[in-house]
RNA sequence: GGGCGUUUAGCUCAGCUGGGAGAGCGCUACCCUUACAAGGUAGAUGUCGGGGGUUCAAUCCCCUCAACGCCCACCA
């Protein structure tokens, strides 16, 4: 019989994609609606930069946000997910600076601040969006409707209201401090984003004279013999019994003569180094609080664009690089430089901008963090927020733990502008969240803002409040702040833990007193297939754009959920994204062999008693894996998921469900065909609603066509585990009818039989169920292994002498070819089995003989062992009998 | 220097509260069988990093060593 099937024999993507993400759209499909959970679900998408373009990590994020939210929403629960971008000062700026650079050749402080700033929302108009495209052919299904840009007038708002709050609460102040300076960006940069590499240098060891003892001279170790400079002391540590009685003296600095105390202080290691120290409070972080202690002056020696200054005047307008050689160099004439010595040691670098970071005293705005990083650590400890995997806490306590305080103001023009203003006329100073028009103390209008914008994480930090209106009261009212808030779940990857995640709990508790979301669900990081980082300058990496075009959307997507659990890496090799383009084609053929019997399919499945008993079966089945995927992706265990799902269709759906159907389909019993169209439709319906959350193109695309476009699979319920469906007595004939006919297929092929020639098999069973069940599918060994005749009897029946056979732990198989097999072949896999099954039931007769497993192991576990001692016994003897017919 | 993690089949990885080692990809042989060659059927492959301990029983728990990776940390 012809069966006709106008569908595409391989599914292609494209088109489907964009069809379904506009159907979507247009029916509001992701837009918050109350359902049967009467919770809400609520998630921020974290904001990519307005620079960014979509490269893996994005695309991992998007697939394991986007199947959570899919799944929340079949769930019944009201699912709001909110997009938007980040301004991303530092690395916006620098991308426009450039273009205009290149078109004008102007800089920045050409065009000035107004005119400069302008550009840059020019440009974010047009450009900004381009991720934001990227991210809806990933099939993102959040409501663009709150989407947020950081600089909206929302955010800025917030912004204004925290910085105002608590600077008036005095968390906020300015200070004169050492902070981390890059002089490539001419900006100060928070601890978190200086990045310590291991860096080549030397070791100068330098004389210094010692003005009252003449003759005598300390030698002093040094990384960085250009910062002499700025030396303000040399400093030996008081315990230290060679040089303890120079404290309070006077140490002469080569080249500039200037003359510095011996100081004592703890700080400095006897063992390391030659035990003295230059200390040089101006440039370098412990030498800052030597410093403060002992109450040294500080001297600059730099300019902003780390070039130095006319304190330092043999180097005058050299860069440390530089700088350094020249000073060797004059140290080697004056023959202070005794030694130069090979030295690794790390260096601060500028996450952004990878230069060398000078540490250089500014006045800089900073957050006192110290109250607010306890209530962060408490709400983890005390389980009002979870870490998934549960072992992120450690790293996210490691740092809040240890609070530092925040530098949070930069030297940019793009970004959040601090909300403080200063008088003209007198020296007032204050934080206002509305523009002042007067002095709050003179009341002169002569005012200016403070020039500095904001650390791009400060509102970052806020992303959870700002998205939700906070803190105007109409955008609340209209957002839903009270519904919404507090987030169910943040999903990030491990580096941003301090920068983002901590923030936010900071932030989020300060103003809320409710820690920001109940989870944090860690995902990896995507590497190459060898572990390595994408990165540029590799060339090694994965575009997924590329890869979408390439294999299709959900291919991807399934192929980063199944990387997806509780593991920090995903080494991602694209042969993986072809393997799993395969896996959505076998659904597709899947679809295309039910297509034609659709027409006979009725909607509800008929009663009970005319389910077949594969109908059990495979109904059992589904059910099983319904059950294990709502519970893997309660988990955040997308791989679990994935393996579930894709073992159904392929083992068990497609591989047997399939093929046992053809008989049917193919017979001539039209209430038997109608039945089983039903079944195979129903299972499909099941199939394709449990995938969609992580493909949910070409499954909307299938429940098209299983309901002739009248509903949308993303509305539907999601399938959930149902008891009346369970039937593990029938999966466990199930598993044995598989076994037997694997087993026949098995001896088929071991003596070389063609498909096409048919067999008669004699199976020997004492299993009376078994017998029953393999009675019943008799007609279906024909399709599934060609046979065409063949017996069920008990074990004690006279066999067949010379047969090819196998046995099983529950039957004998044999198939009769007097003459046509050879018979050391046969001996030989029958000597090969009886090893193996020895091997095995040695292990289990061990343990029966050993007393203390007797006596300890629990009753269940001792059952269990008889029992397989049993088996494999039986096994052994069939084996034997076999092998004696052979004699 | 402190902390975390990894080490299981050729590759990428799963293995939950200890009880006969798993998946995908790859590989071998045979098959263009009317859903699918982006396929089917059958098959091979592991001293579960080394050593020690606890236990009747260890891939799983404890100790130790080794290799690799990551994060934090003051550029003497």
């Amino acid at each position: 019989m012809e069966i006709e099937n106008n569908l595409p024999k391989t599914f292609s993507p494209e088109g489907i994609e964009d069809k379904w993400y506009q159907r979507w759209m247009d029916a509001q499909s992701f837009k918050p609606k109350k359902g049967k959970q009467n919770q809400t679900f609520t998630m921020i998408m974290p904001p990519p930069n307005v620079t960014g373009k979509l490269h893996m990590g994005h695309a991992l994020n998007a697939t394991t946000m986007d199947t959570l939210t899919r799944y929340k929403r079949m769930k019944g629960f009201e699912t709001l997910w909110i997009p938007g971008t980040d301004h991303a000062g530092i690395s916006t700026q620098s991308v426009v600076e450039k273009l205009v650079w290149k078109q004008e050749k102007k800089n920045r402080h050409d065009l000035g601040r107004e005119e400069f700033v302008k550009r840059i929302w020019a440009w974010k108009e047009e450009y900004g969006s381009e991720i934001v495209s990227q991210q809806k052919k990933m099939g993102v299904s959040c409501d663009w409707d709150y989407s947020t840009f950081t600089l909206d007038e929302i955010p800025n708002k917030a912004v204004k209201k925290f910085f105002v709050d608590l600077f008036n609460e005095g968390l906020i102040y300015q200070s004169d401090r050492l902070v981390n300076w890059d002089p490539a960006l001419q900006s100060a940069i928070s601890d978190a984003e200086v990045e310590h590499k291991e860096v080549k240098g030397f070791f100068y060891y330098l004389k210094y004279k010692v003005k009252e003892e003449p003759g005598m001279e300390l030698i002093i170790a040094t990384t960085r013999p250009e910062t002499i400079f700025a030396d303000t002391a040399v400093a030996v540590n008081p315990n230290d019994e060679r040089f303890k009685d120079l404290i309070g003296k006077t140490a002469i600095i080569p080249i500039c003569n200037r003359e510095v105390p011996i100081i004592g202080d703890e700080h400095v290691d006897i063992e390391k180094g030659t035990g003295c120290l230059k200390v040089t409070p101006g440039h370098d972080f412990n030498d800052f609080e030597i410093g403060k202690r002992n109450d040294l002056p500080i001297i600059n020696i730099l300019n902003l664009d780390g070039t130095y200054n006319k304190n330092a005047p043999e180097i005058e307008g050299l860069k440390t690089k530089d700088a350094r050689k020249k000073v060797e160099e004059i140290l080697l004439e004056l023959g202070e430089l005794i030694e130069k010595k090979d030295h690794v040691h790390p260096v601060g670098h500028g996450e952004r901008s990878d230069e060398i970071i000078e540490p250089m005293v500014s006045k800089q705005w900073f957050v006192n963090t110290t109250a607010m990083s306890e209530t962060a650590v408490k709400a983890v400890e005390n389980g009002e927020m979870t870490f998934f995997p549960k072992g992120w806490e450690n790293t996210y306590f490691s740092w809040l733990r240890n609070p530092k305080d925040w530098c949070i103001s930069r030297q940019l023009w793009w970004g959040h502008q601090i909300p403080v203003y200063y008088c003209r006329e007198c020296d007032a100073k204050w934080a206002a969240e509305e523009t002042p028009e007067e002095c709050v103390e003179c009341k002169s209008e002569n005012l200016f803002q403070d020039p500095d914008v904001l650390d791009t994480w400060f509102s970052s930090g806020l992303w959870p409040l700002s998205t939700l209106g906070w803190p105007d009261e109409k955008a609340m009212k209209e957002k839903g702040f009270d519904r919404f808030y507090p987030n169910t779940v943040l999903v990030t990857g491990y580096d941003i833990i301090f920068f983002w995640v901590a923030r936010m709990m900071m932030m989020g508790m300060k103003v809320t007193e409710k820690a920001p979301f109940e989870h944090v669900y860690i995902h990896a990081i995507v590497r190459d297939k060898q572990g390595r980082k994408m990165s540029k300058s590799l060339g090694n990496g994965i575009d997924p754009l590329d890869m979408i075009k390439q294999y299709g959307t959900d291919a991807m997507r399934f192929t980063l959920a199944a990387g997806s659990g509780y593991n920090r890496d995903l080494n991602l090799d694209p042969e993986r994204i072809e393997g799993y383009r395969n896996f959505v084609n076998k659904l597709w053929n899947a679809f295309r062999f039910i297509h034609p019997y659709l027409d006979k399919a009725k909607d509800e499945l008929p009663v009970k008693s005319e389910w077949h008993l594969h109908d059990k079966w495979i109904l059992a089945e589904l059910n099983t894996v319904a059950k294990k995927m709502n519970e893997s992706l309660d988990l955040y265990r997308y791989d679990d998921a994935c393996s579930e799902i894709y073992q159904y269709v392929y083992d068990k759906f497609c591989s047997w469900y399939i093929e046992l159907s053809k008989n049917i389909l193919n017979g001539s019993n039209e209430k038997e065909k109608i039945i089983r169209a039903t079944m195979l439709k129903f299972c499909f319906k099941k199939i394709v609603n449990l995938l969609h959350p992580i493909t949910p193109f070409i499954t909307e695309e299938i429940w098209g066509y299983l309901e002739n476009e009248k509903s949308l699979l993303i509305a539907q319920e999601y399938v959930e585990f149902d008891h009346t469906l369970e039937n593990s007595e029938v999966q466990e004939m199930m598993n044995k009818f598989i076994d037997i006919t694997t087993g026949i297929r098995n001896i088929r092929s071991s003596v070389n039989l063609k498909p096409k020639d048919e067999i008669d098999v004699k199976i020997f069973t004492d299993d009376k169920r078994l017998a029953k069940f393999v009675y019943e599918s008799r007609h279906f060994l024909k399709d599934l292994a060609n046979v065409k005749s063949g017996t069920i009897r008990s074990k004690n029946a006279e066999k067949p002498k010379k047969s090819a056979s196998l046995v099983t732990t529950h039957c004998e198989i044999f198939i009769p070819l007097e003459g046509l097999i050879d018979i050391n072949d046969q001996v030989n896999r029958i000597k090969k089995d009886m090893e193996k099954t020895q091997a095995d039931y040695k292990k289990v007769e061990a343990k029966l003989s050993n007393m203390n497993f007797m006596a300890n192991a629990p009753e269940e576990v001792r059952t269990e062992v008889i029992e397989k001692a049993k088996l494999f016994q039986d096994k052994l003897s069939s084996l034997n009998e076999i092998l004696e017919s052979f004699q």
